[in-house]
DNA sequence: TCATACGTCTCTGTATACAATGCGGCCGGC
DNA sequence: GCCGGCCGCATTGTATACAGAGACGTATGA
């Protein structure tokens, strides 16, 4: 879906220049863009239609607030319920991530980091909670591209493999404990992210993004 | 919305039939059921429709689990940002829940549970929290309405009361404890709630609970 | 010159018609 | 008598047409 701010924030979508340009009719234009209202992409007006949700730091901030406390419950629940085979499953993963070239993309960078922690929500053998973190990290996933963007890539390995070994340890208040300090260190960064965002919407970057490559950088 | 279990589980949906029973046309109703399926009311199946959700108890338990996370998240934010006078207003809120009568039906006790559950979301300041388990209540009210049916209603209150004190003390360790003894209690007994709720469903209760009134009881 | 009111026009909201897919029944063959 | 293929029907998926609401522009009056 074309939902990555390929859409200026507050942009107006008109469903038949939507139509012309995906060659099908409003009716399944509609739908797609009712079912993206429900799942935050957009906003809705009626009779006023839809039109890009806004870049709010506000919401970007709930968003990873909400996502904290998910994410520290599914690997609490992870080390409970982690087979000893997933975790060294999760390990091969990591290992195979950091051997990811350094000139990879943010694009793919956020990809691994994403599935790390989609493994992790998967191990608490809990598909809402996986369903709802996997939606709040499509909302957030232009923002952890630009978080990306500086240096974040080591200590993001280095914090992975940390949960790990609590997984690993079994050890559910350790494994809260890394994941609280890794996603409050994003938090605490929002604004700043949120500012640089702007400037990449509006200098048209990510705009390929939903091909897997990044034209930023 | 017609979705509190008035259809049977995987009863199957005909959209020219809702058409009938609504005295609207396909479209409109197509786009609720997509949204409906979105917010996990009714599942939809290429080319067969939509029918709806199974009252499944890997599902509720997952959504309890879910929503024990997130309240706890929430209580937490509330200590540190409710104001006096919000916290003054819950204490208001929790005396005219005390008055409701001996014979209130259990659909109103639960809205009552539900609203003082709210009001606590909205003490996090997290809109995107309050949506998501506005989202899950909505799910899982089926299920509150045959727990509250024997003998919760005490029980709920004075936790309601113990969550309020700690609250008021500003004390956040303690709110998340009795929140989580409040909601872990109550996904202690889900399976059994189910197993009363397939009866529930087959004898046709509850089938008027969207106009504010249980036949049930 | 500015404000307001009216008219037009674009875009959304709903209905309806048509195409396509899947399912069930029926007939024929083994 | 049972199994398999075929035909018909019901239901979904998509397109299109029409109606209604809102916005913008223009014109007129103060």
């Amino acid at each position: 879906m074309a939902i990555t701010y390929q859409f200026r924030p507050l942009e107006r979508l008109a469903e038949a220049d939507l139509c012309r340009r995906l060659k099908v009719s409003r009716t399944p234009i509609r739908e797609a863009l009712n079912r993206l209202v429900t799942e935050g992409f957009l906003v809705f007006t009626p009779n006023r239609g839809f039109q890009c949700r806004p870049l709010d730091a506000k919401e970007i901030f709930d968003l990873y607030e909400v996502r904290r406390s998910l994410e520290v419950a599914a690997v609490r629940l992870a080390a409970e319920r982690a087979t000893d085979a997933e975790l060294e499953e999760l390990d091969q993963f990591l290992r195979a991530s950091r051997a990811a070239p350094a000139e990879a993309s943010v694009v793919d960078l956020v990809g691994l980091d994403e599935a790390f922690h989609e493994r992790i929500a998967g191990f608490s053998r809990n598909s809402e909670l996986l369903h709802i973190l996997r939606n709040i990290n499509a909302r957030i996933r232009f923002c952890r591209w630009i978080d990306m963007e500086n240096g974040r890539r080591a200590a993001t390995q280095t914090e992975h493999a940390e949960v790990l070994a609590a997984l690993v340890a079994r050890d559910a208040e350790r494994c809260a404990e890394i994941m609280t300090g890794h996603i409050t260190r994003r938090l605490d960064q929002i604004v700043d992210v949120i500012r640089e965002g702007y400037a990449r919407i509006y200098m048209g970057a990510y705009a390929g993004a939903e091909t897997g490559r990044s034209r930023a950088g």
